[in-house]
RNA sequence: GGGCCCAUGGCGCAGUUGGGAGCGCGUCUCAAUGGCAUUGAGAAGGUCGCGGGUUCGAGUCCCGCUGGGUCCA
């Protein structure tokens, strides 16, 4: 039996013999395409040959490409597992040709490996080709015409199929065209078989041919691509479970493996097992999908694809439970998973470590926020049963889930055991307000979003008029700063040709030749003039961006002149800028290699942004930098640019770098030559990247490094903020400024100044405490010589005074004083304080009973001195602005206890 | 990107239309026992995350920010 490794070898084996170049699956995270959470066919790494917008240097290509299909349009996550077809992962298997051979080869080869190769029976295998219901479109007889020729093809086995099964589209416009798919049968002698029996569970459709032979202008109009394509995607789960005949693609040795794994650690025995097959199968999926995410460097988080990959871990934990599972046990089950994949995929035993780490720490998590969210249920079925209440409603169900993270499932559960419902009704409208309430309604700021297709017209025309090579501009960003051509184009921002320009117009150049830098690897684009100094204009270069392969447009204002294309002119760099790019450039490389070097290799970059000003540093971790871890990195990066380490940059194989150990970025796209940044010489290498960036040639020319600011921007995701060069100079400059003025104002030496702060500060708690020390004393005295003008109300002793203090809280325990020594009496003090009047009553518990309430007396006579109050029977506070009228709401203070005393005798 | 929740002593938390900053554990001191576990009595420990605003008065209400949690897109 072939094992799932040998069958995704077999494949690639069979079409490397006919010509094929292996090429690498892409990561997950799919290569600046912010359009797609993730990788989710063969085709992401090769949409821009497709669209003609980017070129590669073979035309045949065969690969097995990591995928991941998860919260679509319809988010079918929760179907994973509960049959035994759906992944969240999964491998696609494809051959592809770029304008090479077309229908006739590409079905000859699938047929060939199919039932030579794998030796499937053409009996089991059916076919469907394209046929417009609409009739618009033409018929695929070329491909069935190719299908009917396959030695051993029983004609009875082709079937014709309209646009929503064999015509494929990558969107609105752009390449499309018809498909093939073929279906193998599981049961054969299950009786006759047409186009709806193929629907059905008897059948896997196991691999589709796509023939990329149109291009779709609009809505209802088609043209013929100068050159068609083939793109095959095949399922290597399914292959393998056809192959191993095996009843679903959980029994294959790709994920049962991961199963009895899973088996081992609920110490189940093999019936429980079969018994709980859909946890099991959830497990497995999951725990791979994470696995292999976590490989490509996504971290569980609460945004984006960190979500989706939090989400599948929680989910897998989850069903972990519902099998006896109780402690973290994924990271013990991905073990598996990486045992099984590390040889196809090297990336899993590399990171084992952090895979371990991340699934564990987030498994533990989660228990966390369940135990709270249970902990929170608790109280609410508490304070609801108390009311009589069995019923849970559907906005405390979903409060407890979105706000608390509480899966409605075990809030379920939990509220089965207790004997209470959940209304479920209710719960689904919450998540669809929700939902609706979520979506973004302001779109993101204006993304360039070049239309590709008049990008592309305008290149071919300058291509044309011979002004442009076949490679179209000439870019050296690593050369000059100063590079002289033609001015070839002036366009807008959507890409359409400026005939006419003025003076102040915002405008995109293009120019014959170019050493502006563009955008890319985080490192911004260039600024600078673009001048005709023969034509006297000039224009101010604010960003550079690349549209299409082969032009490149400077976005920028004329600032004089009146620039025409044909013009000759010269395009200079900034270069004070771009020297503090650089600057900034390289020591993000050193940044980078010594915080995997401090905090491990886990702390990946995840992100970054280099300009001239600042470095912003992205990377996974999940705890704030210690002080001391912030120092150390500190001195180690300037210690490695003090060692003034010269930098080597070449352009080498992918794979030859990769083997020397070079770091790649995830969400970078990387030809198979690529140029890589080596600091150090080989004996003495420090950090070695693929990087496309503009780098200072020795370390010590970054100057002082400092960080300015390290936060969370995720959870598990940390952003480093610092300086170099000139920056960092003037930073330097200004803090010791601001040091030696401090130093000048407490007359301390700089060195001192903490102590002498610490001194500082001490000494003003101590002022602080005396002062209030003797401000109650002084309250005190004041309150004590007033003691002999206390009056009685009938039994009640009573003093109602004026005292002078600024302190507010002493007037309320100078009342516990008072009352000490009149445990049954009353106080009333008014104090005046910057013009503003506070009052306090204080009485008696005893009195309460008799009518007397110290807030709402205090809430009267407040009114009198235009201001507000309240409190408790006992303590009320109140005041006001109006302090001539004090003595007025002292004697209403009295009698107001007098009237109500005798009110209620 | 949008929504919701949280931040109070070393730790875990309470704080009621806005009115005296608290509880449990821990820490320290004293006492009881020959010593410990322990028990009793007492004490220390707080910019109530930060900054504005409303108010006579804000831990509490409003706005902004920071950090954490969580769901959706």
């Amino acid at each position: 039996m072939r094992t799932g490794a040998e069958i995704r070898q077999d494949f690639i084996t069979y079409f490397k013999e006919h010509r094929h170049t292996v090429v690498p699956s892409s990561s997950l995270v799919p290569a600046k395409d912010p359009s797609l959470l993730f990788t989710n066919s063969g085709m992401v790494q090769f949409k821009d040959v497709f669209l003609g917008t980017d070129k590669r240097n073979y035309k045949r290509a065969v690969d097995a490409q990591k995928c991941m299909r998860v919260a679509g349009k319809h988010n079918d996550l929760d179907d994973v597992g509960r049959d035994g077809t759906h992944h969240t992962f999964f491998e696609m298997l494809g051959n592809w040709s770029f304008g090479d051979y077309y229908k006739q080869k590409a079905i000859e080869m699938a047929w060939s490996l199919l039932t030579e190769v794998w030796q499937i029976s053409p009996d089991n295998l059916y076919v469907t080709v394209f046929k417009d219901e609409l009739g618009a479109i033409d018929t695929d007889e070329e491909a069935a015409t190719a299908w009917l020729a396959q030695p051993g093809f029983d004609h009875s086995h082709l079937f014709h199929r309209g646009r929503h099964d064999n015509f494929w589209e990558m969107a609105d416009t752009g390449p499309c065209g018809p498909c093939s798919e073929i279906h193998v049968d599981l049961n054969p002698g299950k009786g006759r078989v047409s186009n709806d029996t193929l629907d059905t569970d008897r059948f896997v459709e196991l691999w589709n041919l796509v023939f990329i032979q149109y291009n779709r202008v609009s809505g209802d109009e088609l043209t013929f691509l100068p050159t068609s394509h083939v793109d095959t995607g095949m399922g290597l789960e399914r292959i393998t479970a056809i192959l191993q005949g095996v009843p679903s693609t959980y029994h294959t040795d790709l994920l049962w493996p991961t199963i009895i794994a899973t088996q081992k650690l609920a110490k189940h025995s093999n019936d429980e097992r079969d018994a709980h097959l859909t946890p099991y199968r959830v497990i497995a999926d999951h725990v791979r999908a994470a696995t292999f995410l976590v490989a490509d460097g996504v971290v569980p988080g609460n945004t984006n694809r960190s979500y989706v990959c939090r989400m599948i871990i929680r989910r897998a934990s989850r069903f972990a439970s519902e099998i006896g599972l109780k402690e973290p046990s994924l990271s013990t089950i991905s073990e598996t998973v990486i045992e099984t994949y590390k040889q196809a995929y090297p990336e899993l035993e590399e990171h084992g470590s952090t895979i371990n780490n991340t699934l564990y720490d987030e498994e533990t998590s989660f228990y966390k926020t369940i135990n709270a969210g249970l902990a929170h249920l608790n109280t609410i079925i508490e304070t609801a049963s108390s009311d009589n209440r069995n019923v849970l409603t559907g906005t405390e169900a979903f409060d407890l889930y979105a706000t608390y993270g509480l899966p409605v499932e075990i809030t379920k559960d939990y509220c089965d055991k207790h004997g209470f419902n959940v209304d479920q009704v209710n719960f689904r409208r919450a998540m669809n307000a929700h939902r609706e309430a979520s979506k973004t309604t302001t779109t993101a700021g204006s993304i360039i979003s070049p239309n590709s297709e008049i990008y592309l017209k305008l290149l071919h025309s300058l291509q044309d008029t011979k002004y442009l090579g076949p490679d179209g501009v000439e870019h050296s960003p690593y050369g000059p700063n100063t590079s002289t051509g033609k001015l070839l184009a002036l366009v807008s921002d959507n890409g359409q040709v400026l005939e006419q320009v003025q003076p102040g117009q915002s405008v995109g150049a293009i120019l014959s030749s170019t050493s502006f830098y563009i955008e890319s690897g985080g490192q911004v684009s260039d600024r600078g003039k673009i001048r005709s100094p023969d034509a006297n204009w000039e224009i101010d270069v604010e960003s550079v961006y690349r549209p299409v392969s082969g032009l490149i447009v400077h976005l920028g204002v004329i600032s004089t002149g009146l620039p025409r294309a044909g013009d000759n002119c010269t395009a200079s760099v900034d270069a004070a800028e771009r020297l503090s790019t650089m600057r900034n450039h390289t020591a993000t490389h050193i940044l980078h290699r010594q915080l995997r070097n401090l905090l491990g290799e886990h702390a990946r970059q995840a992100g970054s942004s280099v300009t001239p000003d600042r470095i912003r540093f992205d990377f996974t971790h999940n705890k704030p930098l210690t002080d001391q871890q912030l120092d150390k990195l500190t001195s180690q990066v300037n210690l490695i640019i003090m060692d003034n380490h010269t930098i080597y940059i070449k352009h080498e194989s992918y794979d030859e770098s990769i083997s020397r150990g070079a770091t790649a970025l995830f969400g970078e796209k990387y030809g198979d030559v690529v140029r890589t940044v080596q600091i150090g010489n080989d004996d003495k290498r420090y950090s070695l990247e693929l990087c496309g960036g503009t780098h200072v040639q020795q370390t010590g020319e970054i100057g002082p490094f400092i960080v300015t600011r390290e936060s969370s921007i995720s959870s598990n995701t940390r952003r480093i903020e610092a300086i170099t060069g000139h920056t960092a100079q003037r930073y330097v400059h200004h803090s010791l400024m601001i040091l030696s003025s401090m130093s000048t104002n407490l007359q301390s030496d700089i060195d001192t100044l903490p102590d002498k702060i610490e001194q500082l500060q001490a000494n003003y708690a101590q002022t602080l405490s005396t002062c209030e020390n003797l401000e109650l004393q002084l309250v005190q005295h004041q309150l004590s010589q007033k003691l002999d003008t206390t009056n009685h109300i009938e039994d009640i002793p009573i003093l109602i005074t004026e005292i002078t203090t600024t302190n507010i809280k002493l007037l309320r325990d100078i009342t516990d004083w008072y009352m000490e020594r009149n445990p049954t009496g009353i106080i009333v003090i008014g104090s005046v304080t910057n013009s503003r009047v506070s009052l306090i009553v204080r009485l008696s518990k005893t009195l309460i009973e008799r009518g007397l309430n110290a807030g709402s007396i205090v809430s009267t006579i407040s009114t009198i001195v235009n201001g507000k109050g309240g409190g408790s029977p006992t303590l009320g506070q109140g005041g006001g602005n109006n302090a001539q009228r004090l003595n007025e709401a002292l004697s209403k203070a009295s009698e107001l206890i007098r009237q109500i005393l005798s009110e209620h005798n």
